[in-house]
RNA sequence: GGGCGAGUGGCGGAACGGCAGACGCGCCGGCUUUAGGAGCCGGUGUCGCAAGACGUGCGAGUUCGAAUCUCGCCUCGCCCACCA
């Protein structure tokens, strides 16, 4: 009776219906397209030069939503690029001699069609390449708009040097309790360098404000706790020297001032030459010298002494009038608050441990309600109901209180104000490599440094450099680069050669998905407005206070500059999990454990990796790479391609409803995970419903409408995690071209609700029956079946119960008297 | 040191106040096959012949009822790390 149907092998099918949708523009995102739009990303990749499975488990995520969201209605743009500017193209070129621009290129090429091969919806129209200078001449313009903004400045600072990369790094490109650069894992050094920075902490308050979109909480918490915003107050402490100024100092617990026993600096205060006594001056001069010696290891260390120098001067405290020593010390940082603290150490651990290294007084000004102040000088920590002792007119004063307090009194007195400090810096951009965006700046003997007018973009890379690294751009001995005429006087000028942070690249990448093919503006405001913001990104959490916090600040940039009315460039985040190798350690070339999904592809076909991928567990989870369940999930669409093809010549109407409820509540939970991203358990339920049509068609149900119906659900469903089965089976069902542009199906609730259900009945919460009833049988009723249950009699013993419990639809548990 | 998250069968995981272990892998038994492979059917948390008891890192608590909520501890992962 039934066919045997052909042999299951989706590599007769797969690459040939990848040429029919991208012959057809199947996925192409019209501008014009009058339905709602949804922007969906998934963050561009750099071009190492393979795919990776990482790089599929990520696209696969993101590509089945946008295919659902299309079926839905949805005018759906899904585009895709490369992020190819940035430092390992420079390192192929030392260690290869390969031009980086050539370098990059062929992995472009490469990672192209190893893309294709997935069988994503990517509008490869829209592609943007960072390094294109039809792109980079546009962020070199934006460069330009955030330094007329004064949001771009140049400036000297102590910064974060990779000595293997030769090049300085952004704070937020130093990792770990070492310190080491995020690309090579060296341990970066500080140097003193005029580097080129833009304004984020102009935007520190706002980036903390995440209200109105959906971004996981702890990239939120990330970002926040980077950004670091403490209240507090700023406190002038006058200094006992002839016309000294006053210093400032920052504090967070202006209550616990009246036990400031001694001031400590940062090293590099800028008071601390004036102020040395010339008795002290060799050993604050030396002291300060290790300080600057030393690597940021070394001084972040957190196990580390606390030591510093007495440099033999005073300062009086406010409120005491006491004079009180001036000390420095290390582990006072010369970039927070105001570079100098006032010593407390009662109340601060690590003023305890100096004051005990060096015998300073310890002063206690807070006690919890009904303490005792320590005989022993121990340091005492923070309790949340405390009050001011020995503090002058504030003693007894709630600590909490006391905080407004004093700083108002300070502020009376114009010795000091409330104040906030906030532990992000501004962002370094400048990088003394070649493989980036050029800084579009002329220097001038006679004007200084000079933005470069719009209509001299694009600064062109040029190719003919020599890439051996010296810790200065490889542009600075290009001769031809350098010459450039200022732009006021018109007279001989040299080019800026550092190069932008590949972070710039890809801070505004999504702006110009809407309008890549735009040439005389970055982008056309009609299609950005249309567009933006995007609706759903998906990438790495590793990127949670680089490129998203980065992204959001060139929005709100922008958005100043009246570029775009926006304020937030993603409206939903979210995150997916690292595949790691089966060593459960980061997959990399080095360590050898790297997948490569092409020999899973040629064996299994894209939708079984595909699928495969998307079962390993939760999306958001990942995991270490264990490949022993990959037949499973290809036995899965061998069961599909028989059942969708499963002959047949009628059956048995009414035993195919459960057939037809199968499929509806498949309808519902598949939808819905999708949604959630719940891909593993989706596609547990569309197994299912195989199996539920596998025995149908054993019970001789092939025939009949509700298995035809059911079928052609499961393959819809299957669309958005499979889309080549999908296709196939639809294409030999006589079904229109193509699956992807059919509707996705709605369930029917009455279908999704059982005709009748199991209740587990209960006694004390231990499961000892089942009721079957149907739905909406009164609760008088369900309690008398429970207790008529000899199962339940027995637990009874003839006793009443004590209580009956009933969550409708749920359960039924019956408490006993007890013994 | 601080913050966040996670600990469930042999494995990946499901359930996230209401039937613990969906779905799959693996394993065991069977059918089919000359054989291997593939496929199909059945079984599979632990102890127990069974009735049953016990089971979600450990310990307490809340609740009629806890893998799920609360507190303490242990282990692992990630982020930050002398930020006054």
């Amino acid at each position: 009776m039934t066919e045997r149907a052909e042999r299951f092998d989706p590599r007769t099918y797969e690459a040939g219906w990848r040429e029919r949708w991208e012959a057809d523009d199947l996925y192409r995102a019209d501008d014009e397209d009058p339905r709602d739009k949804h922007y969906l990303l998934t963050m561009y990749p750099y071009p190492s030069g393979d795919l990776h499975i990482g790089h599929w488990y990520a696209a696969t995520g993101p590509d089945i939503v946008a295919r659902m969201r299309r079926m839905q209605g949805l005018n759906v743009m899904f585009p895709m690029g490369f992020d190819s500017f940035g430092l390992p193209a420079e390192n192929a070129a030392i260690d290869r001699g390969v031009h980086p621009a050539e370098w990059t290129e062929q992995n472009i090429e490469r990672m192209r069609i190893q893309f294709r091969s997935m069988g994503c919806m990517f509008d490869w129209s829209r592609e943007v390449v960072s390094s294109d200078p039809a792109y980079y001449r546009w962020t070199q313009w934006l460069f330009l708009q955030f330094f007329k903004a004064g949001l771009a400045y140049k400036q000297m600072a102590a910064v974060d040097w990779c000595p293997k990369d030769q090049v300085v790094l952004a704070r937020e490109q130093v990792e770990g309790a070492d310190r080491h650069c995020w690309r090579c894992g060296t341990p970066v050094v500080k140097r003193e360098l005029e580097q080129w920075f833009l304004r984020v902490t102009r935007y520190a308050d706002e980036l903390l404000d995440f209200s109105g979109i959906d971004w996981p909480e702890p990239i939120r918490l990330m970002q926040t706790n980077w950004i670091g915003r403490s209240e507090g107050a700023e406190v002038d402490f006058a200094v006992e020297a002839d016309g000294a100024e006053p210093i400032r100092v920052f504090t967070t617990r202006p209550d616990t001032i009246f036990g400031a026993t001694f001031m400590v600096l940062a090293p590099e205060h800028a008071s601390v030459a004036a102020l040395t006594s010339d008795e002290r001056r060799a050993e604050v001069e030396a002291y300060a010298a290790a300080a600057r010696r030393e690597t940021e290891i070394e001084r972040m260390g957190a196990e580390r002494e606390r030591n510093g120098v007495f440099i033999g001067a005073h300062a009086i405290n406010p409120m005491t009038e006491e004079r009180i020593p001036i000390w420095i010390a290390d582990y006072v940082l010369p970039g927070y608050g105001t570079g100098a603290v006032m010593g407390v150490p009662a109340h601060d651990d690590r003023d305890y441990d100096f004051a005990k290294r060096y015998q300073l007084p310890i002063r206690y000004v807070i006690m919890p309600r009904g303490g005792e102040v320590p005989s022993e000088g121990a340091f005492l920590p923070h309790t949340d109901d405390e009050v001011l002792i020995d503090s002058g007119d504030f003693t007894g004063m709630a600590a909490s209180d006391a905080i407004p307090a004093i700083t108002e009194e300070l502020a009376e007195r114009g010795q000091g104000e409330a104040a906030i400090s906030y532990k992000i810096r501004d962002w370094l951009i400048s990088r003394q490599r070649y493989w980036g965006a050029p800084i579009p700046i002329v220097y001038c003997d006679e004007h200084g440094p000079q933005p470069l007018p719009e209509d001299q973009l694009p600064v062109l890379l040029p190719r003919d450099v020599d890439f051996a690294p010296t810790g200065v751009s490889p542009l600075q001995s290009h001769a031809e680069f350098l010459a450039a005429s200022c732009p006021v006087c018109a007279g001989p000028a040299r080019r800026e050669t550092d190069t932008l942070d590949t972070f710039v690249d890809s801070s505004w990448y999504f702006l110009r998905y809407t309008s890549p093919h735009e040439e005389t503006q970055a982008w056309d405001p009609v299609a950005l407005m249309r567009w933006m913001p995007v609706d759903l990104y998906t990438g790495g959490a590793e990127h949670a206070v680089l490129h998203l916090m980065y992204s959001r600040f060139f929005i709100k940039a922008l958005r100043d500059m009246h570029h775009l009315d926006f304020d937030e460039p993603f409206r939903a985040l979210r995150n997916q999990g690292q595949i790691l190798g089966a060593d459960h350690h980061r997959m990399s070339k080095s360590r050898g454990n790297v997948v490569n999904p092409d020999d899973l592809t040629s064996r299994f076909g894209s939708d079984t990796v595909r699928c495969f991928l998307m079962f390993i567990g939760p999306w958001d989870q990942g995991g270490p790479w264990n490949p022993s369940s990959i037949e499973g999930v290809h036995r899965f669409l061998g069961r599909v391609w028989a059942v969708a093809q499963a002959g047949g010549s009628g059956g048995d109407e009414a035993a195919s409803r459960s057939l037809r409820q199968a499929a509806h509540r498949a309808i519902k939970e598949v939808g819905e995970d999708y949604g959630e991203f719940h891909f593993n358990t989706a596609l547990s339920k569309l197994m299912e419903l195989t199996n539920a049509l596998g025995s149908a068609r054993d019970d001789g149900l092939a025939g009949t409408d509700a298995y035809a119906e059911a079928v052609d659900t499961l393959l819809l469903l299957l669309a958005p995690m499979a889309p080549h089965i999908s296709e196939e089976l639809w294409s030999r069902r006589g079904k229109p071209y193509s699956i992807h542009q059919q509707t996705w199906p709605e369930f029917d609730l009455a279908l999704v609700a059982s005709d009748m259900i199991e209740l587990p009945v209960q006694v004390d919460g231990k499961l000892r029956d089942r009721l079957v009833v149907a739905p909406g049988t009164a609760a008088e009723e369900i309690e008398r079946l429970a207790l008529a249950s000899e199962r339940v009699q027995g637990y009874l013993k003839g006793r009443a119960p004590r209580k009956v419990v009933q969550i409708p639809g749920r359960l039924v548990n019956i408490v006993t008297p007890g013994e």
